[in-house]
DNA sequence: AGTCGGCGCATTTTT
DNA sequence: TGCGCCGACT
């Protein structure tokens, strides 16, 4: 054994020794946030490699995110040089790389695409072009949710949507995403599981390679995760899943915490561990954390605990709008600066949305900062531009790629001309260079010719990817994009809009650099774009400021944490109780991350849709006993009161008698009377359509007109 | 072909 | 509010 492995084991507690050292029969490991599972997982990698004399290639390690499997990766090559070997990926990264092996098997193409959520809307755009975009977007949606469950189109998919369009509908896209030869996200779950279950050479050989398979972020796999699981397993694979219910936060993309509650009864003889000792956290933040998610009922009940001396008290800071929300985390941040503090500030927000106004503080101020997810690099168009040439030498039967870069830049090849070209697709098999061959003598002189000489560009490139010159693929993207005209029509922008496009462009470059200058390359290229969506942009490494969602925090940690925008409508953004429990969730995910310092911001008004909206503070703010934090109202005069749990007399009454107020079903009106239900907020109130309603502010879409108030300080 | 302006509409969260 | 889409105009 190697001395760093056998430090690991010594380093464990008990419970994570007993889960690394498992070895007969399923394992369930129900890690709390903070309990050290990466470790777990890492050194259990490691001890089966060196120990146990198990073959790295026959372990396969499931991650959540792409960056998750990078990290696992290196942290268990650091304890066995072999574990380099394991497989590690997402369940997309896998299935994709499952479909690649397979590609006859499956009936792909080698060098399929995959096609992201904007891309889907556009092929059903060409399906459907009498709809909308926003209503293809709502059926993109559907169809995605029905592959999270593994549906075709032929099953029942009531569940999904009652919507009597959806079955012609998704029909009809997954039989064009077949001709053109590519997959969605969706599809890389679905037919990898369609394909294990049709083909028993390949499900063999697949049971017979990974005889260990562990999966991370258990509670978060959908239906079609867990049946690709299943079918990967035998009788005799040794499976490991790791999670929390706790932690469940992706039910809207399809994700089943049935999956890991039910786990023991679908593998028998599971042996449960629970790691509950918590290595991150100060006492004070993990009882605000408790204290919150106790509130779920749906759960299976965990305890964290610290023996972490000390902590001070979480804080909640009570403002009057977005600016001082802003203005206050950029003082916070200032202090750290000047007192010299170690470590990171993690700002999270619950939308993207909310990061705008953080980033322009920071850049204001001078302040550098990294910002995770949003604005996302390969999401620019220059760098789709680029991006979708480069697919359709991928895949040539790739419309959605083709229509974007065959007039761009502008070459005369117009709507018409390109229906003349697609009207081809069936004579060609579906290869777009050969159809647009074909169309050629239907074309006018000047299209004709813009087309030939796209197609030798084509074939140029091809040639270049099958004679494997010296250069790497950087080179092969710079030629496409002096070739196509691309480089030069974004340098034109450039001059014209100052932006940096061509710059961006660079960028990929560099990044395309990295592979080599073959099909192989670029496929995988392709593929890291496609799937690996957290890759960072313009990285400030000395940043010391994160911005993030509350949901891409998930597996990351940071010494302080300021939550913002907690405000009904906001976070959580509405009262459907099967939500309610998953926002709750994500705020015990979002305090959790806090190592030192946990603070909470919460704003009375804000700007929603350009409108000034007075807002109720978050009811999770309620279920906070008032002796879990310090409460910081001295942004403007009076007292917190809001949420459910305060209870209090009349003058706490979010909604007093006299209030201007708008519902969203019902308009506008007025509160008539006002009073306690216990401690429980209640209204009635006249509406100028004349109905008269009663409602529990805290629970109902109900929100205080700005400029009526007859008090000024009703918290 | 490309630009400009008006209008309508939208808002979670992501592999 | 601000973006994206569509239509009309140059």
């Amino acid at each position: 054994m190697t001395a760093d492995l056998q430090e690991a084991l010594a380093g464990l507690n008990p419970a994570q020794r007993q889960a690394v050292l498992h070895q007969d029969g399923p394992l369930l490991i129900l890690a709390g946030a903070g309990s050290g599972k990466t470790r777990v997982i890492t050194v259990r990698i490691a001890w089966l490699i060196e120990k146990l004399g198990v073959d790295p290639r026959s372990i396969l390690a499931v991650t959540f995110t792409n960056k998750a499997a990078g990290e696992m990766r290196a942290r268990a090559a650091s304890l066995v040089g072999s574990a380099a070997e394991v497989t590690i990926r997402t369940f997309h990264s896998f299935g994709s790389w499952m479909l690649r092996r397979n590609a006859d098997a499956a009936g792909l193409p080698r060098g399929f695409n995959i096609y992201d959520d904007d891309d889907v809307v556009t092929l059903l755009h060409t399906l459907y072009p009498e709809h909308k975009r926003a209503t293809l977007g709502r059926y993109a949606h559907m169809i995605s949710r029905a592959k999270d469950y593994c549906l075709t189109p032929e099953e029942d998919l009531s569940a999904i949507s009652e919507d009597p369009e959806l079955p012609g509908m998704y029909r009809r896209y997954q039989e064009r995403l077949r001709e053109i030869g590519n997959s969605d996200f969706g599809d890389l779950i679905m037919r990898p599981v369609q394909l294990l279950e049709s083909d028993q050479v390949v499900a063999g050989r697949m049971r017979s390679r990974f005889r260990h398979i562990l999966v991370d972020e258990y509670q978060d796999s959908n239906v079609a995760q867990y049946r690709l699981l299943r079918l990967l397993c035998d009788d005799a694979t040794a499976v490991c899943v790791v999670g929390d219910d706790d932690q469940s936060i992706y039910r809207f993309r399809g994700a089943e915490v049935r999956n890991i509650l039910s786990f023991p009864e679908i593998f028998p003889d599971t042996t449960v561990v629970r790691l509950e000792q918590n290595y991150r956290s100060t006492a004070p933040i993990l009882n605000l954390a408790g204290a919150v998610v106790a509130q779920n009922s749906d759960r299976l009940g965990k305890e964290l605990f610290t023996e972490r001396p000390g902590g001070e008290l979480p804080r909640l800071v009570l403002l009057p709008d977005q600016d001082d929300e802003v203005a206050w985390a950029i003082d916070r941040v200032r202090r750290s600066e000047r007192e010299g503090e170690n470590g990171e500030t993690a700002i999270l927000y619950r939308t993207n949305a909310q990061s705008r106004a953080f980033e322009t503080a920071l850049l204001r101020e001078g302040i550098p900062y990294r910002i995770v997810g949003s604005l996302r690099f390969y999401e620019r168009e220059e760098v789709k531009d680029a991006v979708a040439f480069l697919r359709l030498l991928a895949n040539r039967r790739d419309e959605i790629s083709f229509r974007r870069v065959i007039n761009k830049p502008a070459r005369g090849i117009g709507p018409k001309a390109l229906q003349h070209i697609i009207d081809c697709l069936a004579h060609a098999e579906g290869d777009l260079c050969r159809a647009a061959g074909y169309a050629i003598p239907k074309l006018s002189r000047k299209a004709g010719t813009e087309a030939a000489a796209f197609v030798r560009i084509i074939e140029g490139l091809d040639r270049f990817l099958d004679g494997g010159s010296g250069d790497d693929l950087g080179a092969l993207l710079k030629e496409t994009l002096e070739l196509s005209g691309l480089a030069r029509h974004h340098e034109e922008q450039d001059e014209v809009a100052g932006t940096q496009k061509l710059q961006n462009l660079e960028e990929l470059g560099n990044a395309a650099s990295l592979y080599p200058p073959t099909r192989e390359g670029l496929i995988e290229f392709l593929e890291a774009i496609e799937l690996d969506s957290a890759r960072r942009d313009v990285d400030d490494e000395d940043a010391r400021i994160v911005l993030i969602t509350m949901h891409n925090t998930k597996g990351l940690e940071f010494d302080r944490v300021i939550i913002t925008g907690l405000e009904e409508g906001l976070f959580p953004r509405n009262d459907d109780p099967a939500e309610l429990e998953e926002e709750r969730r994500l705020f015990y995910v979002a305090v959790t991350r806090a190592r030192d310092e946990l603070t909470l911001t919460s704003c009375r008004s804000r700007r929603i849709h350009g409108r000034f909206m007075d807002l109720l503070p978050s009811r999770f703010l309620g279920e906070i006993p008032r002796e879990l934090m310090e409460v910081d109202s001295s942004g403007y005069a009076g007292g917190f009161g809001g949420g459910g749990g305060g209870g209090g007399g009349v003058a706490d009454h979010p909604l007093p008698q006299g209030t201007a107020v708008y519902h969203d079903d019902y308009g506008s009106g007025v509160v008539t009377r006002a009073w306690f239900a216990g401690s429980e907020a209640c209204v009635n109130v006249q509406f100028e359509t004349g109905m008269t309603a009663q409602f529990f502010p805290a629970y109902s879409p109900l929100e205080r007109i700005a400029g009526a108030d007859r008090e000024a300080d009703l918290w």
